[in-house]
DNA sequence: CGCTAGCAGTCTGGGAAAGTGAGTGCCAAG
DNA sequence: CTTGGCACTCACTTTCCCAGACTGCTAGCG
């Protein structure tokens, strides 16, 4: 006797089109939507009676909520939830504005944390909202090229130069004096050796592998400071995360409020936990664009906000994340077409510069 | 016969005590200051009808305003100007936050940019304002050592070290086949002859000439590459500009008003204009502190704002500038001495990780 | 001549009261 | 199942009023 039926098997069609429409409407005005509204505006063929009792079941089901007794609808987690996974017609950026984003990342140059910051500038400019991109850590990257320059007798300077093109340099002190033929017969062996291996796989056994055949043996602390100078390339514990566009939030009415506003501004400054969380939305490595609506970001006063997350890839390689953090009465559509094409271009663009 | 004194010469012992008191009292509570406050927390020696004639000159003759005619006072432009600049008291940085400051600099490890960015972070923390910080250009640094790395018959990769031991890269792709030998010739007569020059001054004319000598000489494509390189790294145009801590504006009274908040969150993303004005504020290269107080901005809607800026260096040469933004009414004495204590530990730390 | 006490006048900010209107739920009839 | 009608609810806005803070002015005092 399936009497009262909380969170029913399925929406009949009329009932799917009430709650598409009531997302639609209120996204587009930030107003609850009200029964007489809809009758107006949309073409339903029933009276405002008749939709009152059905929106009175779809909030029943969980799927609307009123914000108090004599106002309108508004969609609740779930009703979104519901809209962008099976109700919400599939959009596509339009090809002019996606020519226009291919241009502006082709202005950026070669350097990667060009690109990426290019990236966020587009992304938040776009989308009018703030961006939020993980930028790529050190250790995906593909180990190019070394080289051990003489600073002093006992002070040498290593570059490191990956595929991606970034160069990190490290000091390194060793106990015994060096001298510069010695450092071109170890940077030598390195890249013979070596080339073309992930950062993250240089470890200890591996560089001291392949500096096993020079001719006469490298001191220990060269050896050593060698190793650090890898480490220190890799640095992955360190991802800087970038921001933009903060200022949109407060065109939206529901930042209109300094408490909300204040937790989003915090949650910019204090970055891990903005991390952790735009890492968890793209876990699964699917390259179509994760959501997470109000309440399932799970954090403290961010049931107001929704975030869209891509990952993005340099070659095959995954090298971070772009993603959106906004009011969650955002649309959607158009912010995932958005953030796809965004991830394409971005991807691309990454993959092309990409040394040989 | 001087009856109406407009901007009167100089300010009598108690009116100077009266507008210090006001000045210090608005700031510390946000509330215009009326003669009886004054009177009650202040030890001045006469009733309060004689403050009141006191305070109605003082905004004769310009240092005070009222806000509205049942209101207490509150500084003006002029007010805030003199207080600064003659009345306030000399204040320095408690020596435990000093060291404090110190020790978490030492924690941001080598890298330029990583220092910078601490800097950023502990300016914004200690000053509880939005921080400000341009970020060194690259022109100003001193070349230390290229290295020109083969990659493919037609491409070359040319690595720029400056003695800030940034590292810049750069893609060479001349029109003939280069082999590897006649790369380490050309990089080690630039090394001999260039290492130590400003990179803004490695121009054409000048590696022209250092690779003159070099035998066989290079194809011009490839020289043109250098050039290209040395241009690139150099870079002018691009500095970085860096914001921390917007969320601390959230906590002063004026701006819990979105326009202007709306305001500085555009003026942050904007960047040009604010990096005009910072520069402005330090063009004198003076070592100590530059003030802008309100109106003295001349920026739209910034008339609730002041800016604290100092510049900060490596070794010798001024690479940059720290700058607090905030509401006007901001405790001066404090703001100053703490950011030039932190533009002396910036400093010191700069240079005491260039290179040899 | 400067200082003070007292007083009338002015303005803001907050809170109560009342009116407005959008929107609902329910019912009885089609 | 749908619909028109109706009573009811509740947030929002406007208006009004009052308390409080502060001033400027004046007259008197040392």
């Amino acid at each position: 006797m399936p009497e009262s039926q909380p969170r029913g098997p399925e929406l009949d069609k009329r009932k799917a089109y009430i709650l598409t429409t009531i997302v639609y409407e209120y996204i587009a005005t930030a107003e609850p939507v009200g029964s007489a509204t809809l009758t107006q505006k949309y073409n339903l063929g029933v009276s405002s009676a008749t939709i009152r009792n059905e929106m009175a079941e779809l909030e029943a089901r969980g799927y609307l909520v009123q914000p108090h007794t004599s106002a309108g609808r508004i969609p609740s987690d779930t009703g979104y939830r519901t809209y962008v996974d099976r109700l919400m017609p599939a959009e596509s950026l339009a090809s002019e504005e996606s020519d226009r984003l291919r241009t502006e990342f082709a202005r950026a140059g070669r350097a990667i944390d060009e690109i990426v910051e290019q990236a966020t500038r587009l992304l938040s400019q776009y989308s009018q909202n703030l961006a939020v991109v993980v930028a790529p850590s050190k250790d995906s990257q593909v180990f190019r090229h070394l080289q051990l320059i003489w600073l002093a007798d006992r002070s040498v300077l290593m570059v490191v130069v990956t595929t991606a093109g970034v160069a990190e340099q490290h000091v390194i002190e060793p106990v015994v004096d060096v001298d510069p033929d010695e450092l071109t017969r170890a940077s030598n062996a390195l890249n013979r050796r070596l080339s073309g291996t992930l950062l993250v796989q240089l470890d200890r056994g591996t560089v001291v592998d392949a500096l096993a055949t020079t001719e006469p043996p490298l001191h220990a602390s060269l050896i050593d400071g060698i190793i650090a100078g890898f480490a220190h390339a890799r640095r992955p514990e360190e991802r800087r995360i970038l921001f933009g566009g903060a200022q949109h939030l407060l065109d939206q009415p529901e930042f209109r409020d300094f408490k909300k506003l204040r937790s989003i501004l915090d949650l910019v400054e204090e970055q891990r936990t903005l991390y952790n969380v735009v890492l968890d939305s793209i876990e699964r490595g699917e390259s179509t664009p994760s959501v997470r609506i109000g309440g399932e970001l799970e954090l403290e006063d961010m049931s107001e906000c929704s975030l869209v997350a891509i990952p993005y890839r340099m070659g095959d390689r995954s090298l971070g994340v772009l993603a959106i953090l906004g009011a969650r009465r955002m649309p959607y559509g158009r912010m995932m077409a958005l953030i796809a094409a965004t991830a394409d271009h971005l991807s691309q663009h990454l993959t092309d510069v990409e040394l040989p």
